[in-house]
DNA sequence: AAGAACTTCAACCGCAGGATT
DNA sequence: AAATCCTGCGGTTGAAGTTCT
């Protein structure tokens, strides 16, 4: 038996909120609250709306103290990271901002944060393709936003030699992976960030599009990045294989069974969840680490290995962007102070 | 100036899961 | 235990606005 539908559907205005629907919801909500039903809501109020409609306009946009667009460079900074780390748990990035919804998190990051990681990188491989003089390495249609490259363009050495368009989270991606803390285990093996596969992936989701002659197995020394055939030990093999919870930015005690001691990697600090954050650093996120939830990407499923990668490239819009040109000076996780608790 | 192309974001949809009957 | 209700979530859509040619 198929589910009955949450309203009238015949009855029901679809559609942008008028001002007068909004007053009517908004001075109701804050006299009598929702009184813990959304579907009965319109009713009372006499709005021919659905209330999952009512809901949504409520919480996205007539809540108050919301903010609406002009996201700072920190909150960027702090979507990227826990998109890093949870995937698209939009609810749950949301409630680490204040003032933002789940919605304009999700709009943001679909609409101009995934852009950003690009924007910078296709500027510059423009001007190297004006500095090597056109020599037909890059084919370029350029027409609005749209650029289309040829399979030579994007190559992963000179995207990572040019790494400042990353926002600061991400650099750590594409940059010598530091050393964890001892009692720590590194997270690089395959599986893992550190993953020349993983980031062609990661690169190529986002829009990129690698060389033909790419070769899983090349080393990318010019890239000075690490991979894991050189850290790897049997023990972490197993452990990763274990453990591995999607998130390349998540690190975790090998040893210490009674603490279950979860260890986050945000941009080469480490936060360590049960001593130094605990009850403080987003209990959520906490959680799905210590009980392995796994992840749910947009985009970015690279993190665990999807192989299948349909890219439309035609597709592959660039926005300009100034990104890049933010500091490069020392990054301190947004979540390691302001943002406790 | 006009139309095409592109971007943005509010709103919708369907699903999952918990609560209730 | 099963059916139903309700909420919350994430993905998607499409209208409106903006930029480009």
């Amino acid at each position: 038996m198929g589910r009955a539908p949450c309203c009238d559907k015949a009855n029901v205005k679809k559609g942008p909120w008028s001002p007068e629907e909004d007053s009517k919801l908004k001075s109701y909500i804050e006299q009598h609250g929702t009184g813990g039903n959304w579907i009965a809501l319109p009713q009372k109020i006499g709005l021919k709306r659905c209330g999952k409609s009512c809901r949504l306009r409520w919480l996205n946009y007539l809540r108050p103290n919301l903010k609406h667009g002009g996201f700072s460079e920190e909150e960027d900074n702090i979507i990227c990271s826990l998109y890093i780390s949870i995937g698209s748990r939009w609810s749950i990035i949301a409630a680490q901002l204040p003032g933002r919804t789940d919605n304009d998190i999700k709009n943001y990051w679909n609409t101009r944060l995934k852009k950003k990681l690009l924007g910078k990188h296709r500027k510059d491989q423009q001007q190297q393709a004006r500095n090597r003089g056109n020599n037909g390495a890059i084919v370029k249609q350029e027409s609005n936003n749209n650029r289309v490259m040829s399979s030579n363009e994007f190559s992963l050495s000179n995207l990572v030699q040019e790494q400042p368009y990353l926002p600061h989270v991400m650099q750590p991606l594409l940059s010598t992976p530091q050393p964890p803390p001892p009692s720590m285990l590194s997270y690089t093996n395959q599986q893992g960030f550190n993953d020349q596969d993983s980031i062609r992936k990661l690169l190529m989701k986002l829009g990129g599009r690698f060389s033909g002659d790419y070769h899983p197995n090349t080393t990318f020394d010019a890239l000075n990045l690490q991979f894991s055939n050189a850290t790897s030990s049997t023990h972490e093999q197993v452990y990763d294989q274990e453990h591995h919870v999607g998130s390349s930015t998540c690190v975790n005690s090998s040893n210490d069974n009674n603490h279950n001691q979860v260890q986050f990697a945000i941009n080469g600090q480490y936060f360590d969840s049960v001593q130094e954050e605990q009850g403080k650093f987003i209990p959520e996120i906490d959680h799905m680490v210590s009980t392995n939830y796994p992840p749910r990407f947009d985009g970015l499923e690279f993190f665990y290995g999807e192989e299948d990668l349909n890219i439309d490239h035609n597709k592959i819009q660039g926005s300009s962007t100034n990104w890049s040109e933010a500091t490069t000076s020392t990054y301190h996780h947004p979540l390691d102070s302001k943002y406790q608790g």
